[in-house]
DNA sequence: TGAATAGTTAGGCAAATGCTTAACCAAGAC
DNA sequence: GTCTTGGTTAAGCATTTGCCTAACTATTCA
């Protein structure tokens, strides 16, 4: 459980960057290396690899290093996850609000008129 | 373009902390006064605070005060954003991983015994 | 071999985060 | 009125972030 929310914060931590949510925007549309991930950011290598770093232990984000070049990759059961966690709540208070829509509907007769600013 | 990366900025920020996901968690179950918020999750009434208003204003969360209580409302269509982001980027990955497979699939014979590790 | 390229590590720094306590205001209960 | 409850503001503090530059390693190219 605790695990769990660990994993959770990581990944949404991850998330919450403009720079990181931009990795993630170009990794989905294909493999970049390192250098080809900096550049559009404006940032040092260094910084991108310490995005890199969290996008990687966030489980976001895999790579594979062939000769000097680092080739990342888009890991999507992670962002299922995130959309997951989601969604359950989503779902649940929308859920919660069909049914006091009924509620409501079912009364609504006799409080009308007690508050009209509704 | 600007605005709704900082709005994402927000967003998953706010829900990059473990915190904040149990007051969203809760809020997924039924309205809640800040106190109520704050009693199980074991910090100050400032701190929680301090989440309640990070929670607004990335518009998950709405507050309305009647009396002295402020009641805290979950707001779904911020949360459907945040899916939305993420859904994007893994749909626009899988769709790309179906295509390299296909691709594979029809180049396959001939590239089988050149790399047996795969 | 030497030069260029791709990545990596270390150290440092300003800003942001997440919490705390103390003090304060406002609404309801007595 | 005054006590209690619920919330709010202010100030301060330790830690974490996100970036940088400088220095280094490892691979490829000539």
């Amino acid at each position: 459980m605790l695990n769990q929310d660990a994993q959770l914060d990581r990944m949404f931590h991850a998330l919450a960057d403009a720079n990181r949510r931009s990795m993630i925007d170009r990794l989905s549309r294909g493999e970049h290396s390192v250098t080809e991930l900096a550049e559009p950011l404006g940032i040092s290598l260094p910084a991108t690899l310490q995005h890199l770093a969290l996008l990687e232990t966030s489980g976001l984000v895999r790579t594979r290093k062939s000769g000097r070049i680092r080739t990342c990759t888009l890991d999507t059961s992670a962002l299922s996850r995130a959309e997951e966690w989601i969604n359950q709540r989503r779902a649940f208070w929308n859920s919660r609000l069909d049914a006091l829509g009924e509620f409501l509907a079912a009364s609504n007769s006799e409080d009308s008129k007690k508050d009209p600013s509704a």
